[in-house]
DNA sequence: GCCAACGTTGGC
DNA sequence: GCCAACGTTGGC
């Protein structure tokens, strides 16, 4: 099993866009970054957990977890002029862009702020604490997840 | 709103 | 295949 990190806009989805779902549970799609693409394609499965994080935002930082429930299927999105992430070289018969569902697992009571990420040594591997990580999707590893479980009950 | 960092595009 | 130009991300 993986663990991740994935970041939404809360202005455009939020976590609680998510929670506010039917079974708590979204596709996770507009992805259009080759690494991360691979990422979905090769290593993300169901059962995988992730934390969302919001980015662009007043406070920057980890929100709460969800669990992978459906593993890398095209996104049709791309192949739809009208949404923001049409991709005209998404060909529907060999679909460049994937997309998973996730379902909501926790929200954290307290957000754990970027700013607070960076203040553990534990946590100085992370790819969101490094200067020019713009990735979307990134690893985690099962300490750094461990970690943040126990910082997110305000340790 | 600024700007650094990085990915992508396209001319050559 | 190189690399300049451009677009996007995302913290501050």
């Amino acid at each position: 099993m993986n663990y991740w990190l994935m970041k939404s806009e809360p202005d455009v989805y939020s976590i609680h866009h998510l929670a506010a779902e039917a079974d708590q549970t979204d596709y996770w799609d507009g992805i259009r970054n080759y690494q991360v693409r691979n990422f979905i394609r090769d290593d993300i499965r169901v059962g995988d957990r992730a934390f969302f994080y919001h980015s662009q935002c007043k406070v920057p930082g980890i929100v709460g977890t969800m669990r992978i429930v459906r593993e890398a299927y095209p996104d049709h999105t791309a192949f739809d002029e009208t949404e923001k992430y049409f991709d005209p070289k998404s060909d529907p018969d060999n679909p460049r862009w994937l997309m998973f569902d996730v379902q909501l697992d926790a929200i954290f009571p307290n957000i754990v702020s970027l700013a607070e990420l960076r203040q553990h040594e534990q946590l100085a591997e992370m790819r969101v604490v490094q200067k020019g990580n713009r990735l979307s999707i990134t690893p985690v590893t099962e300490e750094q997840w461990n970690y943040i479980q126990f910082l997110s009950a305000g340790n």
